[in-house]
RNA sequence: GGACGGCUAGCUCAGUGGUUAGAGCAUCUCGUUUACACCGAGGAGGUCGGGGGUUCGAGUCCCUCGCCGUCCA
C-alpha cells in the first residue's frame, strides 16, 4: 500500500474517483423490489446556465441525500438533466446572430432553431459537466433535456389532454408582454421592482365649460394619447355633478367620457382616474365595465405608434413619456410635475419594464388546484422548513389562469393546427373544439396543405412541470418500464430554491396529481414526499449573488483552490435550514482544512503500525480485546455511538448544517485532540498497542461512512488507502451505513460493553490536562517545556477515582516530565489550580513573585463567590423548592456543594500565598 | 398594506424552558515532542435588537415596538 501523502493533494484524488466511479457505473439506480426506492429528480439548470454558489450548495444537498441513502442499502436513483429555457437560450443565440449582422427573421424558424440545437450540441452540457466536477452521483446515462424527441412528445401530449379535458383555452387578454423579447410572460415572470420617475399632474379641460378643469395623476404621459375616459368614484363629492360629462384629452385632442367606477381609488392623486384600457390592467378592467374602446398607442417593441399622433409617433415609450411631458406643458396642460416612486414590473429575464398588452394567448385554468392544497395541507408532501407550505397555500388560494404561449421559436411548438383561410382573431369557444376549424392533435391533421399550424411554443415550465415522471418515460409504458417508474415514483425528496415553489414546485404536484395512477390514491400520485427548500446564497453585503452584479465567486474556482469536498463541506457548514447564507470564503478554506485533517489523521493510523484485517466491521470488532479496554477506549467508542446517533437524526429532520458539525466537533476534539494524543503513549506499548489501533480502525472507518455523503472523493481515497473495503469495491457503491444500534450490538456480541462510569472519569482526566495547561499558561511557562507537577492527597478530595498508573498517559499531554503524588504537603506560593483529581501545584524552580498568582485565584474567587451566592439564592426561593422538578433541585443541590468545597480550597490557597 | 424570516462575541453562525450562552474565523500569548503550521496549547472578547408579560426559572414561550431582508398585493 503507498503511505499517505503528508498533505491532502484534492485535484488528483478527485480525477482519478470520478473516472472510477464513472467506468463502474457506480451511480446506475436500478428498480429493485428488494430494497426501499429514493429517488430525486435534479431541479434542471438552464442549458445556458454556468454553475453558481446556488447549483452549488443544491446539488451537493442533493447529492449528499442520495449518497446517503446508498449507504443505508436503498435503490437509490438521480436523474439529471437540463431545461430548454425558452426566452434565455434563444436570447443567447441571437446575441451571436447579431455580431453578424444577422437577424433570427433573415435565417426563418427552421433554419434559427437548427442554430439553437447546434449551439446547445456545443455548450448545453457546460452545467452538467461542473456537476460532475463537484462530485454529484447522478446516473447519468438517464440525462433528460426538455427539448429532447421523447420529452417533447410528453409534453404536447399533456398539451392535447388538458385541452381535451377543457383546462385550455385561446383568448385575447392582457398580458405581461416583454418588449425586449417581444413575447408574453406569466404573472410569475415579472418582478415588481420600485422605480424612481416623476408623476405628472394633468389638467383636462372640461368640453362646454371652458377655463374648467379635471385634473389627473399619471406616471406615464405618453399613454394619454390612449386615453378612452376619465374615472371617478360614484361616492366622490368632489366629482359628483361631473359624471356623465366630458372632458378634452390633451394628447390627439378628443372629447373622452367622464364615468364613474368603484375601482377608483378616492385617496390617490386628485381622486380622479385617467383610462387607458389598452396599457393597464385595472384600466382594461373598468373599460370592459363601461364598453370604452381600446387605443393601443404602444407597437409590440414598446415605440409609440400614429396612434400617439405625429409628434410622439415612432419615439421609444421612454423618449416618448419626456416629448409627452414637453408637449403638455407647451399646451398648459401640465399642472406640475413631482418626484415619484412607484413598482413597475420587469421581465424577469430582459430585465426591462413589461407592457401591459391585450394580446391573444393560449391559457391554463389549473387542474387539481384543491387537491393539490390537500396534498401539503394533510402532510402528504412536507416542506422543509414547514413554513413555506404557507407561501404555498396562499399563492394555491389565489391561483390565476396561467399564460402557457410564448411568441418564440425555441420551445414546444403548440400541436394545434388552424384551417387554412379560417380568421383567428374571430374564432369563439366553439370554434376552438369545431375540428373543420381547429385541429388539436399529437400527429397533427392527416392533411397538412390544408392547415396552418399555431406559431407559438409553450413556456418552459409547461415542459419542466412534468419533470419527476416525463424523465421517467411516462406515459409511455415499455420506457417507463425501463425507467422503473412503477418503482421510483413518488419521488423521496425535492430540493430546490424557494423562488421557484410557484414555478416549478406548486405546478409538478398539480401535474402529478392530475396525471398520475389516476383514481389511486394522493400519495401515490404525488410527485415527491418531500421538499427541502435551501436558504439564498448572498455575498459579504447580504445582496442576492447575481451574474450582473458580480459578486459570486466562481465555484470551479473555489474547487481548484480548497477540493470539491472542501468546497462542499464548507458551503454546508454555512448552510442552516431554510436559512439564507452569507457567503464567506474562510468557510470554504475551514471545509478545507477538515480535509487536510481527516487526511492526516489517517496518516498517522497508516505510520502507526501494520494494517489489520479491516475489511469487515465484525474482522476490526474481532481485533478489539475487551481485557485491554481502558477509560478512553469506552469513551470514544460512547462518542462515536453519540455522534452517529445525531446524524441519524439530522438525516431524519434534514439538518445538514448540524451534522457537518457534530462531526467536526466529534472527529476533531474528541478523537483527534484526545483519542490520538493518548494513543501516542499506549502505541509505544507492545501489550496495548494492537487494541488502540483496532479502536482507531474501527473510529475512523465509521467516521468515514457518516461522512462520506459530504465529502465523497477523499473519504473514497482514504477508504481504500485504509484497507476498509475488498478489493474491487467502492465505498461509493458498496459499503452499508451501520446504525448505532447495529454498532452496539456488534460490540455486545464481541463481549463489549461500554460503560458510563468509565467515559466520566475520561471527562475527569480532560479537566485535569486542561487545568495543568491552563496553570502552566497563566505561571508564565511555555506550554511545550516539560515541568513538574505535584498533587497532594490531603489537600482537596478529588471528585474521581484514579490510578496513579492511569495519570501517566496523560502528564505527556499537560507537557509534564515528572509527576508525584504524596502526604507531604506543597511547598510555598507553588502555582495551584484545583482539578477534579486534586489540587495540583507546579514546582518551579523559581516561584518568588506570587503576585499573578495572587491575582488570577482572586478572580477566580471573586467568579466562584457570585455562583455561590446565585446558587444559594435560588434554592432559598420556597417557589423554586415547591415547583422545581426533584432532579433540578438536586442538582442546584450538588452544585451549590462543589462550588463551596472549590471555594473554601482556593481561600485556603490564597492564605497559603500571603 | 399583508404574510414570513432575521437581529446572539469584531465577522459568519449554532443554541431542543433548567447550572456559569457555544463553534469556526479574526485577534493576543506560548509552542515545531516522529499525523497535520491546512497544526497544537492558552487567553481576551456577550446588557442574546428595545420594552413588557407568562414561569420557581426565558437567548428559548406570549405581547409590543424598532431595524434589516424576502414574498404577496
Amino acid at each position: 500500500m503507498p503511505e499517505i501523502t503528508k498533505s491532502y493533494e484534492p485535484r488528483e484524488v478527485e480525477q482519478r474517483w470520478h473516472a472510477a466511479w464513472q467506468a463502474a457505473d457506480a451511480f446506475a439506480g436500478r428498480a429493485d423490489p428488494g430494497r426501499e426506492p429514493y429517488s430525486i429528480v435534479i431541479p434542471p439548470p438552464n442549458v445556458t446556465g454556468m454553475l453558481t454558489m446556488g447549483h452549488v450548495l443544491n446539488n451537493t444537498l442533493q447529492d449528499i441525500l442520495i449518497r446517503r441513502a446508498r449507504l443505508e442499502g436503498r435503490a437509490a436513483l438521480w436523474v439529471p438533466g437540463t431545461d430548454h429555457a425558452g426566452i434565455a437560450t434563444q436570447t443567447v443565440v441571437e446575441k451571436e446572430l447579431r455580431k453578424h449582422k444577422l437577424h433570427r427573421r433573415d435565417l426563418g424558424r427552421e433554419k434559427f432553431v437548427a442554430k439553437v440545437w447546434e449551439w446547445r450540441k456545443e455548450k448545453g452540457d457546460i452545467i452538467l459537466e461542473q456537476l460532475r466536477r463537484l462530485g454529484a452521483s447522478c446516473d447519468w446515462s438517464r440525462t433528460a433535456f426538455t427539448m429532447d424527441p421523447g420529452y417533447s412528445q410528453r409534453v404536447l401530449y399533456v398539451f392535447v389532454e388538458l385541452f381535451r379535458r377543457g383546462h385550455i383555452y385561446r383568448g385575447k387578454r392582457m398580458v405581461n408582454w416583454c418588449p425586449a423579447s417581444l413575447t408574453a410572460l406569466s404573472d410569475e415572470e415579472v418582478i415588481m421592482k420600485p422605480v424612481k420617475g416623476l408623476l405628472y399632474r394633468v389638467r383636462y379641460e372640461i368640453a362646454g365649460r371652458p377655463g374648467q378643469f379635471v385634473e389627473v395623476v399619471t406616471t406615464r404621459p405618453e399613454t394619454i394619447p390612449g386615453d378612452s375616459a376619465i374615472a371617478v368614484h360614484p361616492d366622490d363629492p368632489r366629482y359628483a355633478g361631473l359624471i356623465g360629462q366630458s372632458v378634452w384629452r390633451p394628447l390627439v385632442r378628443e372629447q373622452i367620457p367622464i364615468i364613474a367606477d368603484a375601482a377608483v381609488d378616492r385617496e390617490f392623486g386628485t381622486g380622479a382616474l385617467k383610462i387607458t384600457p389598452a396599457h393597464d390592467k385595472a384600466d382594461f378592467e373598468i373599460g370592459q365595465r363601461h364598453q370604452l374602446p381600446i387605443r393601443d398607442v404602444l407597437n409590440p417593441d414598446g415605440v409609440l405608434n400614429e396612434l400617439a399622433g405625429p409628434e410622439l409617433a415612432g419615439l421609444d415609450r421612454f423618449a416618448g413619456r419626456k416629448k409627452a411631458a414637453e408637449l403638455l406643458k407647451a399646451a398648459g396642460a401640465l399642472v406640475k410635475e413631482e418626484p415619484y416612486e412607484n413598482n413597475v414590473g420587469y421581465s424577469e429575464r430582459a430585465d426591462v419594464p413589461i407592457e401591459p398588452r391585450l394580446t391573444m394567448q393560449w391559457w391554463l385554468r389549473y387542474p387539481k388546484v384543491e387537491e393539490a392544497k390537500a396534498a401539503v395541507r394533510d402532510g402528504h408532501i412536507k416542506f422543509y422548513p414547514e413554513r413555506w407550505a404557507k407561501v404555498y397555500l396562499h399563492w394555491l388560494d389565489n391561483i390565476q389562469d396561467w399564460c402557457i404561449s410564448r411568441q418564440l421559436w425555441w420551445g414546444h411548438r403548440i400541436p394545434v393546427w388552424y384551417r387554412k383561410g379560417v380568421d383567428r382573431e374571430k374564432l369563439t369557444a366553439a370554434d376552438l373544439r369545431d375540428p373543420e376549424k381547429v385541429h388539436v392533435s399529437l400527429e397533427g391533421p392527416g392533411d397538412p396543405e390544408n392547415w396552418e399550424q399555431e406559431e407559438d411554443v409553450l413556456d418552459t415550465w409547461a415542459s419542466s412541470w412534468l419533470w419527476p415522471f416525463a424523465t421517467m418515460g411516462w406515459p409511455d409504458p415499455a420506457a417507463m418500464d425501463q425507467a422503473g417508474f412503477d418503482f421510483f415514483y413518488p419521488t423521496t425528496t425535492l430540493v430546490t430554491a424557494p423562488d421557484i415553489i410557484f414555478f416549478w414546485v406548486a405546478r409538478m404536484i398539480m401535474a402529478g396529481l392530475e396525471f398520475i395512477r389516476p383514481g389511486e390514491p394522493l400519495e401515490r400520485r404525488i410527485p415527491f414526499r418531500n421538499v427541502y427548500f435551501t436558504g439564498i446564497i448572498r455575498d459579504q453585503q447580504g445582496r442576492k449573488m447575481s451574474k450582473s452584479l458580480g459578486n459570486s465567486p466562481d465555484p470551479l474556482d473555489l474547487i481548484g483552490k480548497y477540493g470539491a469536498d472542501g468546497l462542499r463541506f464548507g458551503i454546508i457548514s454555512i448552510a442552516p435550514q431554510g436559512q439564507d447564507i452569507r457567503f464567506a470564503e474562510e468557510r470554504i478554506e475551514f471545509g478545507k482544512n477538515f480535509c487536510n485533517k481527516l487526511w492526516n489523521a489517517c496518516r498517522f493510523r497508516q505510520l502507526s503500525g501494520e494494517a489489520g484485517d479491516s475489511e469487515s466491521l465484525s474482522a476490526i470488532i474481532g481485533r478489539l480485546d475487551p481485557d485491554r479496554f481502558d477509560a478512553d477506549d469506552h469513551a470514544i467508542l460512547d462518542r462515536l455511538l453519540a455522534v452517529t446517533r445525531e446524524v441519524d437524526r439530522c438525516f431524519y429532520e434534514f439538518e445538514f448544517s448540524a451534522t457537518v458539525q457534530a462531526l467536526y466537533g466529534f472527529f476533531w476534539n474528541d478523537f483527534c485532540d484526545w483519542y490520538v494524543e493518548v494513543s501516542k503513549a499506549k502505541l509505544q506499548v507492545a501489550d496495548t498497542k494492537a487494541n488502540c489501533l483496532a479502536i482507531q480502525d474501527l473510529v475512523l472507518r465509521q467516521t468515514l461512512l457518516l461522512l462520506h455523503p459530504f465529502i465523497p472523493f477523499i473519504t473514497e481515497e482514504l477508504w481504500n488507502q485504509l484497507g476498509f473495503g475488498a478489493a474491487g469495491t467502492f465505498l461509493t457503491r458498496d459499503a452499508r451505513l451501520v446504525d448505532a444500534s447495529a454498532l452496539v450490538e456488534t460490540l455486545h456480541s464481541h463481549w463489549i460493553l461500554l460503560e458510563r462510569r468509565q467515559v466520566r472519569k475520561v471527562e475527569a482526566f480532560k479537566e485535569f490536562v486542561a487545568g495543568i495547561r491552563q496553570l502552566k499558561a497563566a505561571s508564565g511557562v511555555a506550554s511545550r517545556r516539560d515541568v513538574e507537577v505535584y498533587l497532594p492527597t490531603s489537600d482537596f478530595r478529588p471528585t474521581v477515582e484514579f490510578d496513579e498508573r492511569d495519570l501517566n498517559l496523560y502528564l505527556r499531554l499537560a507537557g509534564v516530565a515528572r509527576f508525584s503524588h504524596g502526604t507531604n504537603p506543597a511547598p510555598d506560593k507553588a502555582p495551584a489550580i484545583i482539578t477534579p483529581l486534586g489540587t495540583a501545584y507546579l514546582l518551579l524552580p523559581d516561584s518568588g513573585d506570587s503576585s499573578a498568582e495572587v491575582a488570577r485565584l482572586t478572580k477566580e474567587l471573586g467568579k466562584l463567590a457570585q455562583y455561590v451566592a446565585a446558587t444559594e439564592a435560588r434554592l432559598a426561593n420556597p417557589a423554586f423548592a415547591g415547583k422545581a422538578p426533584p432532579q433540578v433541585i438536586e442538582g442546584a443541590r450538588k452544585q451549590l456543594a462543589d462550588l463551596k468545597a472549590k471555594k473554601a480550597e482556593i481561600e485556603r490557597l490564597l492564605s497559603a500565598l500571603s
